[in-house]
DNA sequence: TAGATTGTTAATCGATTAACAATC
DNA sequence: TAGATTGTTAATCGATTAACAATC
């Protein structure tokens, strides 16, 4: 079997399996296709071939193997390197994220936030360490970061992203609603509220008529 | 022209049309497709295509008229007439959405949270009211609110969608993990973060050969 | 007129759905 | 064997890209 990318559309369902299967009573041991279909409201079909990337083998009358499904998706969405991440921004919404207990769930670990807010960069016990933006370079090459997480304002949201590219950082969740410019090299996810936002007011828009 | 449904990839392109344009310096009165898509790193026709369905018509070797875009593109979005929302869940992502500034700019305002926490649930001057959940259904009725935000933990989230299907609600958007049922009549916009961070690892895994 | 830009039609690509053979 | 379920191949749909005519 030739080693093929994985559709995009895919990739985005695979967690969404995943959180699903790890839900499930404890006394089941393996699922359906049909039964993952029915209960996320996803047509059949979508999930066999979904899950046929995964590699689970499914037996024919028994569905897959709960524990091994389970696994491949962990293996596949690299549940079990855990990605060390830095925030920059510790206003509401970065402190939120920073704090956040569910991340390790998913293979990713914050370790720290940098803000220029001095009024928030003492350390509380207990919790994560906030620095000054000034030593976001220094930090991240020393513990060699390589996802950083942009929670600033849109106006100062280019200017964290070069630092970060700077300090060496290859991957970029960025909650600021701007288009950022990076080098070839690095990879920028947006994550944009207002674009949520809008595919939910339209679908009720269109269901409206 | 017959009314055709907006494609969905459309929609999610518009908002981030919408804030280019608006972040425009003053003097620029016009804007042309081309610009806007190497500003955004999307293909030209796209975006003449997505401008052609928000009816913004442009002039040849001129583009288009900033004033007149940014207005249909608010049309078209709903940022006009604003959304009353409610938040049920006010932990540490509730109560940063509900206390973010930025949902007015895109037509969402969100006037109250729930929670069953009493500790949350006194008022402070300045900030919006946290209710008892309780109260969330009378609430709701009485001030007609049509859109609710859920950030409770997964397990009590299908619990508090029921609430709000049963308060008139119709658009429900999801932080909250899991699948929602919900009937016919209501819209579920999921968003789901380790979804989002999914595609950024898969995208980084994949460079990294 | 020439050049830049829009708007549209046709071609390609990727994702979904339908049909069906393979297997326990 | 019969039935349920997987896995795959073909058909459809929607979105993107390429080519080009229309317009100021």
């Amino acid at each position: 079997m030739i080693m093929q990318a994985i559709g995009k559309q895919t990739v985005k369902r695979l967690p969404v399996y995943l959180e699903y299967v790890k839900a499930l009573p404890d006394q089941k041991t393996s699922i359906s296709a049909a039964a993952i279909a029915r209960a996320l409201g996803l047509n059949e079909v979508v999930v066999r071939k979904d899950l046929a990337c995964v590699s689970a083998n499914g037996k024919p009358k028994i569905g897959y193997d709960r524990a091994e499904l389970t696994k491949a998706l962990e293996h596949l969405l690299g549940y079990n390197d855990l990605s060390h991440a830095v925030i920059v921004g510790a206003g509401r919404l970065g402190h939120a994220l920073l704090e956040y207990q569910g991340f390790d769930r998913f293979g990713l670990d914050i370790i720290a936030a940098f803000d220029n807010d001095d009024a928030l960069t003492d350390k509380k016990p207990g919790s994560k360490p906030i620095f000054p933006v000034s030593r976001l370079q220094e930090l991240c090459q020393r513990l060699g970061v390589k996802v950083g997480i942009i929670t600033v304002p849109a106006t100062q949201a280019q200017s964290v992203c070069d630092q970060l590219v700077a300090a060496g950082i290859l991957g970029i969740w960025n909650f600021a609603p701007v288009h950022l410019k990076v080098p070839e090299t690095v990879i920028v996810q947006d994550e944009n509220l207002a674009v949520s936002f809008a595919v939910l007011q339209s679908r009720l828009k269109q269901r409206l008529l």
